[in-house]
DNA sequence: AATTAAAAGTACCAAAACGGTACTGTATAG
DNA sequence: CTATACAGTACCGTTTTGGTACTTTTAATT
């Protein structure tokens, strides 16, 4: 579907929580209070983040989580791939097993891997402490000013879609 | 999981194909045979994309599909809107209820929504013209030509994933 | 006019992924 | 020793996705 889960928004708006809050640590309890977010939910976001080293985690009384390293070294791309169950890429290779390409050979293929690493590159250039300082993003390839019709106030971490078609929108 | 669904995969393969036979309409039965597709599936995907007008249909004997534009005027952008269900947005914002922001306040979202910008202005730099002849990828922003371990033959319309990660890495 | 080829529409079902929760274990501070 | 807080595992309900079947409509050929 071309979505992030809603795990990685859960992660990336806990990142950005504690980015905004440096210099202590946060419980899970804590978090799921600040964000409105269930307990058992940012607990398993957290485990996840702490698994691939975005966050540094302390047990026992007064622990909890801390960024485990400046926040503009955590990227987005770092978030999703800590976080989606799939590894990157943006079409499935393996798995399944009947042959397709009998006539064209597949030779979409490398034309899909370039599409992923300019998307992914994308995903790279934007990291946590953007995402605190909205304003400043100095970190993005284009802008493209136009077109900011989003609905619906502040719920999730989410983005309203940028240009939402209706159908036939060509842009 | 960021990912685009079979059936635009399959979108993708048939506009192709189409796209390297031109002059000539297309039954879904020959695609699908062609292209080791099950035929329903095929009918499917060209349904769909016929009501986005990206091919031109005829019914009746000797009917068949055609594409209803010149290739280098259908981008993958314009695929994946007709084919993905959800339209295109990296999050979800509509749907469920449940405030979040409490303290963020979603500043969050601008982001997302200029990432999402971004990846789609990917999507659209390639055509389907330029699926047929990959070796002429010049629209392509940064071809970031390191890395390209893929595994298993040609198989789906699919691309392997380009960095496909283990844990931890970071490209 | 009848027949046949082929797309259009609708509905449905099975499988997989997602999101969320519960329960149990382990470590640390006081 | 107890309370707090992270760690790991397992499970279940919901939603999405992929695929199939069946019926209808249109057009060409005989």
């Amino acid at each position: 579907m071309l979505r992030i889960s809603k795990l990685t928004d859960y992660g990336t708006l806990i990142l950005t929580h504690m980015a905004g809050h440096p210099g202590r640590v946060h419980s899970a309890a804590g978090l799921a209070e600040a964000l409105g977010l269930g307990l058992p939910t940012v607990s398993k976001v957290l485990k996840t983040l702490g698994r691939h080293e975005l966050v540094s985690s302390q047990r026992g009384a007064h622990g909890g989580y801390a960024l485990a390293r400046p926040p503009n070294r955590i990227t987005v791309a770092d978030v999703i791939d800590a976080l989606e169950e799939q590894a990157f890429g943006l079409t499935e290779c393996s798995s399944s097993s009947g042959v397709c390409a009998i006539e064209s050979d597949c030779r979409i293929r490398e034309n899909w891997m370039r599409i992923n690493t300019v998307v992914r590159q994308a995903l790279q250039a934007v990291n946590i402490a953007d995402m605190v300082h909205p304003g400043h993003g100095a970190a993005f390839p284009a802008p493209h000013p136009t077109e900011h019709r989003m609905h619906g106030p502040a719920r999730s971490a989410a983005a309203c879609l940028p240009g939402a078609r209706t159908d036939e929108q060509e842009i």
